[in-house]
DNA sequence: ATTATTAATCGTAATATTGCAATAAATTAG
DNA sequence: CTAATTTATTGCAATATTACGATTAATAAT
């Protein structure tokens, strides 16, 4: 045990579950925040931002690599990294698909 | 280490991230369907429609519950739960301002 | 009061995540 | 080639999450 029992739910649940863990992190969060405001690629400088170690950031930016949400491509000796407005359009439709529901039946009436 | 250094990010940042945990787990989300689907309280049943023991499906709500999602009554010998429809809104904004922020700035001349 | 029913809690094991020091890898500059 | 610079990877410790058996708590029915 200890680990999430994927097989019992749909593909689409356990795709939402996967999107929201991948920014149920502060870090990953202002990263993403960054890389919108300043909306062009980073290069370097994450690092400066955040109070975190490189090594740590590293990994976060992995794990947003690996979710799509982010690109990076090599710069030099620095890597860039920026925003897949695809793949964020895909998590901007999911969430908001999984959250309109509820709103159009309004129960009041309930508990 | 192995905690969130919470200590570093914004309140906003932490807060959207702690919302993101709640769902980001395919059972909670499961959860959350069948109480949309249903559009009303369940009581007890949602033991029987997902395929894990009753303690861990108690830790889910309890989680959900935490996070001021669902509410939950007591009713007689089973607690009724619903979704509270002001907090999903909430979250619903939430994650509706996070992502649409890039959809504006369209940039495709970009790494 | 006893039993049945349902949900919560406790305790524990397995696995995942977070964070960083140390190191490695890759590229550029001299 | 040898630094210098920047990012990735490795290895490990600390903490968090997931899952469930066993038990407890609360209420209902007899």
């Amino acid at each position: 045990m200890g680990a999430t029992k994927t097989d019992l739910f749909t593909k689409e649940q356990n795709e939402l579950a996967s999107m929201a863990k991948a920014i149920a992190h502060p870090a990953r969060i202002a990263i993403l925040q960054q890389l919108m405001k300043l909306n062009a690629c980073v290069c370097g400088s994450l690092v400066d931002e955040l109070g975190l170690a490189q090594p740590t950031i590293s990994q976060h930016l992995k794990e947003l690599k690996l979710a799509g949400i982010i690109q990076g491509t090599v710069e030099g000796t620095s890597v860039c990294y920026c925003i897949d407005p695809k793949v964020w359009q895909k998590y901007r439709q999911f969430f908001n698909d999984f959250f309109v529901a509820v709103n159009e039946l309004a129960r009041e009436d309930c508990c």
